[in-house]
DNA sequence: GCACGTACATTTATCTGATTAATTGGTCTT
DNA sequence: AAGACCAATTAATCAGATAAATGTACGTGC
């Protein structure tokens, strides 16, 4: 059909290329660390002095931001910072400009809430329709896995790509979408999640999901996988200590 | 806590506002359209050209467009399409155009599949750590589904903020960000569910999942609205015959 | 014929400076 | 006190020039 959306890969330009792309990155770094909570958002003249660029750069660079949700312009009352909810937190730029500030195990944990919420759903989406290269992919990374475990592969990139491949797998665009912000956030925090757990992931468990998969068996997956991302949470709300709600 | 992202609420500008917002509009609705599948995409001279507006404004048109995953722009290759895999679905422009374009139930329950993972762990949350205020929305919500159901207020309105409101319960900025994202595809599929059920949406099921929470039962809330989303969705792969997966 | 580098053409990126339009806040009028 | 008007501010828009990046074509040497 048409109408549908193609599900094929491609990469995407590093940050910094230029110099809109430079002043994106430092003005939504700047942001997100409240830098502008207390002073005003400089003008647009304000802005090309400080960074030494023209206002056509700031003005693209305020666009952008703009479109992910952290700035508003308006003549006269000036650029202002939206309030938080308007970030587009699914946005890859926005999610690791707020990972990379001041390290927040709080993000961490609420975004492994959305985990637990999404990746068991996508895991039952591809036990029903996934087709072969999905499977195929699925169980190259947990190959990948079982390789980084005798130090043969990196264990965080084989990680990442057996949870992308299973959003892959769900031929779901939203889910398939979450694989750039799921990366990212792994990829962001390995750190921290590091530190608080020592082994390497299991590949047992991971190894269930898959074998549920494979069995077509949607409720076995959806659980395999809510079992795994459950105890990434429990992880990281022991090491919080189990603090009180907001 | 500082770090912590805030909570409130706030409106956004509506688009067509000036020159910039109305081609962003346009260029975005032709994108996903597929206008430019096949025709390469204009360079920015011919898009001035074409549209009568100044370089500044197409290029900012075009950044914004970038910053959405749709475009990606490079010297001497030109500006192109990017594929569909990196539009950014969790925004709500480009989720709007989606929407608006020749309808697609399929995408419909594409993104059914999407809320029966993310609204009942968002109601297992709220049942955690909702708060007086937010309770009190849901219950407000609740109300207007029920005036709704005399005809004393709009029932998609109703139904719109009833599931925000838990989202907002949820004190997850991710589930609270999500509530533009779901008021823009209730809204915007509108005719198609109401084509579907006839009905009024069944207040005595939106109910359960309020008591749920009410009784501070995460399982009960989580069990109540999979029912409540899954209903939905059952009605559209009704509608939809039992489509092949792809 | 082939590898390699050079010149050229094309398109975005950047800069500059001026003008226009929208919005706010204050002032004046009644 | 209410409304109309005026002024200041700031983003929005326009115009035109220069710079940088990069693919293509050509030529050169082997």
């Amino acid at each position: 059909m048409a109408s549908d959306l193609a599900l094929n890969d491609e990469g995407r330009p590093q940050l910094g290329r230029n110099l809109t792309y430079g002043l994106l990155d430092n003005l939504g770094r700047a942001i997100v660390t409240g830098k502008f909570d207390h002073d005003p958002f400089p003008t647009e003249a304000e802005l090309a002095k400080q960074h030494s660029v023209s206002r056509s750069v700031t003005r693209e660079a305020v666009k952008m931001l703009t479109a992910k949700g952290l700035l508003s312009a308006r003549p006269r009352q000036g650029t202002v910072v939206q309030p938080t909810t308007s970030w587009n937190l699914f946005d890859t730029d926005v999610l690791r400009w707020l990972l990379e500030r001041q390290f927040s195990i709080n993000l961490l944990r609420q975004f492994n809430q959305l985990r637990v919420a999404i990746e068991p759903e996508a895991a039952a989406l591809a036990a029903q329709f996934c087709d072969e290269a999905s499977l195929q992919r699925i169980t190259d990374g947990l190959e990948r896995m079982k390789a980084a475990e005798q130090g043969l592969d990196d264990t965080l990139d084989a990680d990442i790509a057996f949870h992308v491949a299973i959003l892959r797998a769900s031929n779901n665009p939203f889910y398939v979408q979450l694989r750039e912000v799921v990366s990212t956030a792994l990829r962001t925090s390995i750190r921290f999640t590091n530190r608080i757990k020592g082994r390497t992931a299991s590949v047992a468990d991971h190894s269930a999901v898959r074998d549920a998969i494979v069995a077509r068996n949607p409720d076995a997956a959806r659980t395999a996988m809510r079992a795994l991302i459950g105890d990434v949470l429990e992880l990281i709300e022991e090491a919080e200590g189990v603090k009180a709600p907001i």
